[in-house]
DNA sequence: CTGAAAGCGCTTACAG
DNA sequence: CTGAAAGCGCTTACAG
């Protein structure tokens, strides 16, 4: 009888001394058969050795055990048997829901293996979706920090605008499109030649920059998908003897460490990974009390101004 | 009956047959409560934000979950109250094992929350220790880097070799130890003058290089804590127009992507992150199978060398 | 080879 | 206000 009202404080405090002298631990699992609750929660995950996933799968961790549930872990990488694996194992395990963070489960594969095992278990997806009346979605809008960036740089007086993208994702090919539309909105021309497309990473930046070089355009900024492909841009920019940002100003896209240490210190779009793991856990845990929550929830990105641009 | 050998292959097939139509989930929970085993081991870490947690981290959930097991994921931070409650709740739970990996868990108060809430679950520390019979030791000798770092650099016949140690924990003052050590086998003179301690990280590389010049020592090398120090200690001596490696040389421990991203790349310490992540599972692994491990193993890390050293 | 019973450690009604 | 019984969904002996 835990703290139940209709106890006498005598009875309680004879039962708690016995407890406490015999180091009793009450079995969760035990308990769980009955209740029919575990208080744990299935976190999915592409591979937490990113920073971004890293940050957001702490986060979770953190504000759910604030709130009494641990966190299994899984990573699935981009392995559809993984996925299906762990969607079971979670089910067989009966976690009270489950929360998936990455575009990568975006898939009928996904889709299936969620339905087929966990048809009533509660699915909040960051930046994926899937057609069930159990999932919950929360994006952060990425494209709209290409609205921040080019009205930054406008301000500052530059238009001749440079955009790295990478790959064609769905977020990819927005980001591209407002960056046109941004573009248009401010009466800027588009030029094709002033997006390159390339590899993450900074191998992939430095290419970048080089390919803009190569193609005789004239730019006074670049747009970089991310804070390492811009510290790439900003390594070409150095060795070409270009000034960041008297010559050129630089902004890249997650604002992880990289972007500090970069010299100078990259100006960037903070994705805001810290508010994005309080969200799903909230979301997950208002499901978990019978509050409901809108199937849709959009979270924005906001520009840190620092030396680049 | 799962896979009993004495089953007609009639009967199995027949109720495979039936199971599979209704979509049928074995609980795992109710299994756990008669075999007394969960399949789930707890995992405890500083902070996983930190790429060498995450790391870690990540290799030994892939580990475990290739070998039925899952991982509850648990960041402590600095907070002996949060480990308390963690340990206390992987009781409840009845984690099969648990791992730790960080140094901070050699205290006094984490050995009486794990004898006091699972005394008799396997546990597997990397990096530390607590004097119970149910714990296991892995560690990492980080100090062997140095004896790395100074065989490398005198083997180009450099010998004026200045290091950099950040805070005074048993592997920071280990490190320094040997680092004098290895300078007298050598019969380099050792002098008070070419250490200096720092606050780790970029900023704190920087005012290192920075001390280190105003005391007007002439050195020829730089061996520093960990990789975001040297790349600060690199930016100081880039400022001061000094080339790395032909002025001097630098060298970092803990080989993260940082390293890659220096310019010029680092040569560091690798600490090998992956291998420590499957010893840690293997271990865990075999003491639940029954078999025996030695209580203490030690893993060497080894020198990857690139362009700074 | 198969089926029914007991029991894992809890909670939840339900009698006393 | 307290205690004994039933049941959560499995596995493990043990009869048939």
């Amino acid at each position: 009888m835990n703290n139940h009202p209709n106890v006498t404080q005598n009875t309680r405090e004879r039962v708690l001394s016995v407890l406490e002298k015999h180091n009793y631990i009450p079995s969760a699992i035990a308990k769980s058969l009955v209740v029919k609750s575990t208080n744990t929660i299935g976190v999915m995950t592409l591979d937490v050795r990113h920073a971004h996933y890293a940050n957001i799968a702490f986060t979770i961790e953190q504000e759910l055990s604030s709130c009494g549930y641990n966190v299994i872990l899984c990573n699935t990488g981009y392995d559809r048997a993984k996925l299906d694996a762990y969607a079971r194992v979670l089910a067989e395990k009966q976690v009270d829901g489950v929360i998936m963070v990455g575009s990568v489960f975006s898939t009928l594969e996904t889709e299936e293996s969620m339905k087929r095992y966990l048809p009533h278990t509660p699915i909040v997806m960051h930046n994926s979706t899937l057609r069930l009346p159990n999932m919950y979605n929360i994006s952060t809008e990425e494209a709209h920090g290409i609205v921040l960036s080019v009205d930054h740089l406008v301000a500052k007086g530059i238009t001749e605008i440079a955009y790295v993208q990478d790959y064609d994702t769905r977020v990819g090919l927005a980001k591209v499109a407002t960056y046109r539309k941004e573009l248009e909105r401010h009466g800027i021309p588009y030029s094709r030649k002033m997006v390159v497309q390339t590899v993450s990473g900074l191998r992939g930046g430095m290419n970048a920059a080089e390919t803009l070089d190569s193609r005789g355009v004239s730019y006074r900024a670049i747009i970089g998908c991310d804070d390492v492909t811009a510290v790439g841009i900003m390594r070409h920019l150095a060795r070409r003897g270009k000034r960041v940002p008297e010559d050129v100003a630089v902004i890249g896209f997650n604002n992880t460490v990289f972007s500090e240490m970069a010299d100078p210190p990259l100006t960037v779009v903070d994705n805001k990974e810290e508010m994005t793991g309080i969200t799903l856990s909230r979301a997950i845990v208002d499901l978990l009390k019978g509050r409901d929550i809108p199937p849709q929830t959009t979270l924005y990105p906001e520009l840190v101004i620092r030396g680049s641009a």
